[in-house]
DNA sequence: ATTAGTATTAGTAATTATTACTGTTTATAT
DNA sequence: ATATAAACAGTAATAATTACTAATACTAAT
């Protein structure tokens, strides 16, 4: 994967948040420092920065959001706000639980609590 | 909420399966109870018996799958053939523990696991 | 049974998020 | 410096879903 300007730009912008940004707002953030960045450059360099790990991808409904942190977490998504933030909640040994009860391999968790935040008491 | 056919069929063929199916998939369905049924009729009843609690939907990357079963439970998705399949994992007082650690007031749990199934084995 | 009112429909257009295409630009190894 | 191909901007296409509209069909009241 060669440097690219655009790309750089792209991956400094998802890791200067803790927001879940999606493709649209890491779009017009990008657009400030380029201001002729294409949407499709947008989403090919989002994509590659995931497929090589250095983000990752979480599904906010229709909605795909990246996140900087790979380590393993999940998240509480507001109704009220939209808000997306992490949580930790203890996996235990799920994997070996259902690799031994179902046969399943799995290789990922996505838990996501949805509800409302402590901003609307 | 009136009574019609076609919302009573698209009713019946999501109760008829295990598959989690997308509305395309009940829309090939419906047709042929009802060949011209329009698929526009589809979304539309999957979004009133959902929102009526008669069914629900679990997201599936960007598609949008139903599910005739309201009880709490998790999914496995087969990154190979693309199944999903119903597993209940112990959820314990999750809810209580994430009101009082982060005051979020959790409505819905949402748990895919991603992985491999047992028939690649 | 007929009528009136309106929820629902089929058909189609529009929207949203995302991916694909294409000719041009640019990083980088030689 | 030059060659090569990765990456780009701009645009078109796709997929899933929602919105619009005139016609149809439930259902409650006459
Ligand atoms: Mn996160
Ligand atoms: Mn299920
Ligand atoms: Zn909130
Ligand atoms: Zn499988």
């Amino acid at each position: 994967m060669r440097y690219s300007h655009q790309r750089e730009t792209i991956r400094e912008i998802v890791f200067s948040t803790n927001s879940h940004p999606s493709a649209d707002w890491v779009y017009a953030r990008a657009k400030k420092a380029i201001p002729n960045i294409s949407l499709g450059t947008v989403y090919r360099n989002l994509k590659q920065l995931t497929d090589q790990g250095i983000i990752r991808v979480i599904h906010d409904g229709s909605l795909a959001r990246y996140d900087w942190n790979k380590e393993p977490h999940d998240h509480m998504k507001c109704t009220t706000c939209g808000s997306m933030v992490d949580i930790k909640l203890p996996n235990g040994n799920l994997k070996n639980m259902v690799k031994n009860q179902h046969n399943f391999e799995v290789s990922d968790v996505e838990i996501t609590l949805i509800g409302k935040c402590n901003k609307h008491d």
